[in-house]
DNA sequence: CCGCCGGATTGATATATGTTAAGTTTCCGC
DNA sequence: GCGGAAACTTAACATATATCAATCCGGCGG
């Protein structure tokens, strides 16, 4: 778990903490790709950690699977649970992954005991909300070439924090379907807007790998701006302010 | 502070913990509509609960004011700024409101001592992920008809848990403009959007009052399923399972 | 080496929505 | 009650995207 906030707060997180977090990982699994870890509705009893691959957070309605989150390495992809309980979606691996199992009844003892990591907690969970927060102005506002290089962008920069991407791009399982139901639109047109990217070099995508000759102009063409991110100096400062450290 | 999680959780609050959420009001304002409460990416060193109004949560972006989310009398609008110090998104009043201060230092010693209640508040944002995430469903599979009827749905739900909400509708201060804002379509087409629904029967709008004929057929036509709610006796049903309930 | 299959690509056509512009109604201060 | 601003409404036209259909390509089992 070690990878838990790295790029964001790890550093208010002292040693033990770390060591304590450590400690809670109950099993550790191989899990193929499409697997549903969590289902929608269903009683959770743990929660999980992405060590390695991807991870969906897929609604279905309909028919469509909507794509409303992804998750990388070290996020604490189903913490949601811990406090509802039962997930309002699915959680579905894109690729074969790696997770690590953290029960809820470690978590409730951390919840009474170590106020500070509840908070650290909490703030993970929170970070998941402002990137939903995002998603939805880019839904709102972007049109569909601009969605999907902001995804890129953004992902770029989650994989950034964790040591998983590098200057000219990063790896990725996701599929032109998976694009296409995260940017909201279809298949067919998700492949029309790739193909503009290319022509216009802001983007190169083939299996497995997404080659960026240009962040710089590939933000810009996407209106992203990093921040809502929380990476170390940016919105967030100064979390010891009235701080609930022992 | 007695609407909070009212037709959701509040039966698992204690009649002592209420009266200290309620303990922990600093100062209750009115504020006059359009007030911009708390602005993105400033210190925060309160969080503010609405008693009485509409308030909106706001991207401003290339002059765009996208909204990405509303609250209604009851919500801990900002209580996400505890925890990340710094919102994301500005948080503007709809209409004039009645809203009441919450200090966080306060809340740091409810983190500190209160374990149970801190999982309320902590459920109590992982409710705004879950809206969130039901917005970026709207947003990525229906049309801006469905999607104003799922706005309207929606908050008719939200407004029925604090009983403001009527069987044939309820009142509402946002104007065209906001609720093309929150589809992510213009004001122009919102209005083609509203006329429609009105020859469908489905939807009346008039000047602070939403009225609403047959909430089923609305709701059928919405693609709406109330659940992500989490109202009493739908997705959240046994918080107490491995409880931190002293 | 062949054939198959899932994914990727391209084309033609239909539809929803954006844009611009002009008009109408409602509200509010004077 | 009058004047003006803000909100709402309608129209004509431009464009992004959906839909349907066909083809292409690469990996993989036989």
């Amino acid at each position: 778990m070690r990878l838990f906030l790295k790029g964001r707060l790890r550093h208010v997180m002292s040693e033990r903490e770390s060591a304590l977090l450590d400690s809670l990982v109950e099993r550790v699994e191989r899990v193929p790709d499409g697997t549903c870890i969590l289902e929608r509705g269903v009683v959770a009893r743990q929660s999980t950690m992405l060590i390695d691959g991807f991870i969906s957070r897929v609604i279905n309605d309909s028919g469509n699977r909507n794509i409303v989150g992804l998750q990388v390495p070290g996020d604490f992809v189903d913490l949601h649970a811990f406090a509802l309980k039962r997930l309002d979606h699915d959680i579905v691996t894109v690729g074969p992954s790696l997770v690590a199992y953290v029960p809820h009844a470690k978590l409730a003892e951390i919840v009474a005991q170590e106020p500070h990591l509840t908070r650290l907690l909490w703030f993970s969970t929170l970070l998941d909300a402002a990137i939903h927060r995002e998603w939805i102005v880019k839904l709102e506002q972007l049109r569909a070439g601009e969605r999907l290089a902001h995804i890129v962008a953004e992902l770029w920069h989650r994989l950034n924090f964790v040591g998983l991407a590098d200057p000219h791009g990063f790896n990725m399982p996701l599929l032109q379907t998976h694009l296409a139901n995260a940017c909201g639109t279809t298949a067919v047109h998700i492949n029309r807007v790739i193909k503009s990217l290319r022509q216009k070099e802001l983007l190169e995508l083939n299996r497995g790998r997404v080659t960026i000759p240009d962040r710089a102009a590939l933000e810009a063409y996407a209106h992203f701006r990093p921040d809502y991110l929380y990476g170390e100096g940016s919105l967030f400062l100064d979390f010891e302010t009235d701080s609930t450290n022992p």
